[in-house]
RNA sequence: GCACAGGUGGGUGAGUGGUUAAAGCCAACAGACUGUAAAUCUGUCCCUCCUAGCGAGGUACGAAGGUUCGAAUCCUUCCCUGUGCACCA
């Protein structure tokens, strides 16, 4: 049915931006064959529903999918409802405590609204691996196990490391890469797209198709982004994670934090910038401009080119610490904070004209902008702590627990920043 | 089941009765510097309270008890992990 571009232009588009291809030979047989008879290739991409939320990191391999789809092959976006019930070990060195069927099925929804920010959700197949493997007999789960041993289980590096180091393996970690590889059986797929780290489960899947007397998938992996350190990948639980929900300036503000060298990886995994092009940036821009040009591009793709251009301007005059009432930031956060909750005992009631005193400390702490009040005061001392022009007037340090402030009307609103964190509190009675 | 080895703050890893809220390192956070970053330097890095002080309390070294004036450090039981042996009627 649909025009296929040619073989090689394919090859082309799908290598860009990934890291390995098993084998690209086998790849360009299928692109061939689907190319002759105008059958689209079935392409899989799974993702466990343990993370609600997805960021930068998820996007890389989503986008690659979505190159899949772009080209008119199919695009298969499986949800590991079973699968996450076990967990990936991937990663980690220790167990991982399975996910209850309810947190799954919570995530799943959520999971699907993410993806569509980057596939097309009317050309995409969404399928949940529950559908098959809901259905599995313990006698098909000891069918199935039996087509692996223990030691080609043992090949993969972190199950290996853990054996090696006298660490503990639950069985049911075994377990996962045989179950994922057995989706690519129960949905004949040509193809399978991963992350680098997930090789061995990509790999698991081939041989299981061959034993199951399938033709086995092409594996594509793509690398896994780095998160904001630069050295660790990106992951939420590591702090380390642009969110794809986050709001502009937040987004905006954490890709401008990244080193210059990371920039670069970033162009190369979360933009469509050409790789020829890249290199010409390099030369022509000023760093600081090249990580704008990023920060301004990731946040039109998951938001708009007009809130991109916002973010720009509000983070840099967040910089030069040159905001005014008026024109704050839409997106900085807002919070409600009551009065009561964060007055002294011996300051007015609301609404008088004298002078009232606030609990700044608390205040930071409601505002998430420390971890606690002992922290809050820690940063307080450190002279870490500025009140940004609430009215106009000049922004200060401030380093007393106790802020007292001449009475506005209630509600009020306090904007407060420490280090690269900024909130708005509005203070109501 | 038996034997042995282990379980310390976000991560490593010291500490084997007493200035130990617990060394050192890493990470993290804040400040200076800067191009935003990196690098470097400085400070901080359990919680709560206030009169905000090199203040006062409270928690903390797998869990619960116990011995001590005093325990992360000694004893008991339990839980967890690993290894070896055994079991596999």
């Amino acid at each position: 049915m649909s025009t296929f571009a040619s073989v090689d232009e394919q090859l082309t588009y799908l290598k860009k931006g990934s890291a390995e291809i098993i084998r690209e030979a086998d790849l360009r047989a299928k692109l061939e064959k689907s190319r002759a008879t105008g059958k689209p290739l079935r392409v899989k991409l799974g993702m466990d529903p343990t993370a609600p939320d997805l960021h930068l990191g998820h996007t890389v391999v989503l986008r690659k999918l979505k190159h899949f789809q772009d080209l008119g092959h199919t695009a298969i976006f499986l949800i590991g409802d079973f699968t996450g019930m076990i967990g990936d070990p991937t990663g980690r060195s220790a167990t991982r405590p399975p996910l209850t069927r309810e947190q799954i099925e919570e995530n799943a929804e959520t999971y699907k609204a993410q993806v569509f920010k980057i596939l097309d959700p009317k050309k995409t197949v969404v399928d949940f691996n529950r559908r098959w493997m809901g259905q599995f007999t313990s006698d098909d789960f000891v069918r199935l196990m039996a087509k692996y041993t223990v030691s080609q289980l043992l090949e993969r590096e972190d199950f290996h490391k853990r054996f090696k180091d006298e660490k503990p393996i639950s069985v049911h970690e075994l377990l996962y890469p045989l179950v994922q590889g057995y989706d690519s059986v129960a949905l004949e797929a040509d193809v399978e797209l991963g992350g680098t780290d997930q090789k061995f489960n990509l790999l698991v899947g081939r041989e299981l198709q061959r034993a199951y007397g399938q033709a086995s998938q092409v594996v594509l992996t793509t690398p896994i982004l780095e998160g904001l350190d630069g050295v660790q990948k990106m992951s939420k639980s590591l702090g380390n994670a642009i969110g794809i929900h986050e709001p502009p300036l937040e987004m905006y503000g954490k890709i401008m934090s990244i080193s210059d060298e990371m920039m670069w990886r970033y162009y190369e995994l979360l933009t469509d910038v050409q790789v020829a092009e890249i290199e010409k940036m390099k030369q022509d821009f000023h760093p600081m401009q090249a990580k704008k040009e990023l920060a301004r591009r990731i946040v039109a793709d998951f938001h708009s080119a007009e809130a991109a251009t916002k973010a720009g301007q509000d983070w840099a005059k967040l910089r030069k610490r040159e905001l005014v009432a008026g024109e704050m930031p839409d997106d900085i956060g807002e919070i409600r904070v009551p009065y009561q909750s964060i007055r002294t005992p011996d300051s007015p009631a609301p609404g008088t004209d004298s002078i009232i005193v606030i609990r700044l400390d608390r205040l930071l702490v409601i505002c998430g902008l420390v971890d606690s009040t002992t922290d809050a005061g820690r940063k307080l001392k450190a002279r870490s702590v500025e009140l940004l022009k609430p009215d106009g007037s000049v922004g200060a340090v401030y380093t007393a627990p106790h802020l007292p402030i001449t009475s506005y009307t209630m509600p009020f609103k306090l904007v407060l920043r420490v280090g690269k964190k900024v909130k708005a509190a509005i203070i109501e009675a």
